[in-house]
DNA sequence: ATTTGATGCAATATTTATCTTGCATTAGTA
DNA sequence: TACTAATGCAAGATAAATATTGCATCAAAT
């Protein structure tokens, strides 16, 4: 599962502690999503998306 | 919160214990996020969506 | 060479989603 | 009326997400 969250925050020059204070979340947390190892739940996806002005699908959907 | 998601269930003429099934869950956690009282899983949002043929942004974003 | 910031990794603890089971209720229908 | 299907609700158990802490590594800057 590769998701475009890394890139997109890289893009917008977060760091991960940034990112995760942003979204009431942890740097570790961010950093095993990222990786695909995490199953985040609904509520934080939607807080990263609003943290990086983009939507659930930009971020976590894939095309069948 | 306030979701699509039964909705578009209902639209779909499926019932809550036939949507649990497709998506492995439980028709309970089925009823509790159409109440909007889970925080689901991404995996399950997913999974959700792809049965009824929608996307999440569909389902579960609303717009700012 | 050393310091600092960012990330990776891993063990344990805590919180929360999800399951399991069971019963109540409602609407439809035979 | 009785029967069935669909949903609501609720308590306890389990699994999984997330937090916490600490240490290792690597790159960039001093």
């Amino acid at each position: 599962m590769v998701n475009k969250m890394k890139l997109t925050r890289v893009e917008r020059g977060l760091t991960q502690a940034q990112l995760a204070k942003q979204v009431n979340a942890t740097r570790q947390t961010i950093g095993l999503i990222e990786k695909g190892e995490y199953n985040p739940s609904l509520n934080l996806c939607i807080a990263i998306a609003k943290a990086l002005n983009k939507t659930l699908d930009d971020l976590f959907w894939e095309g069948d």
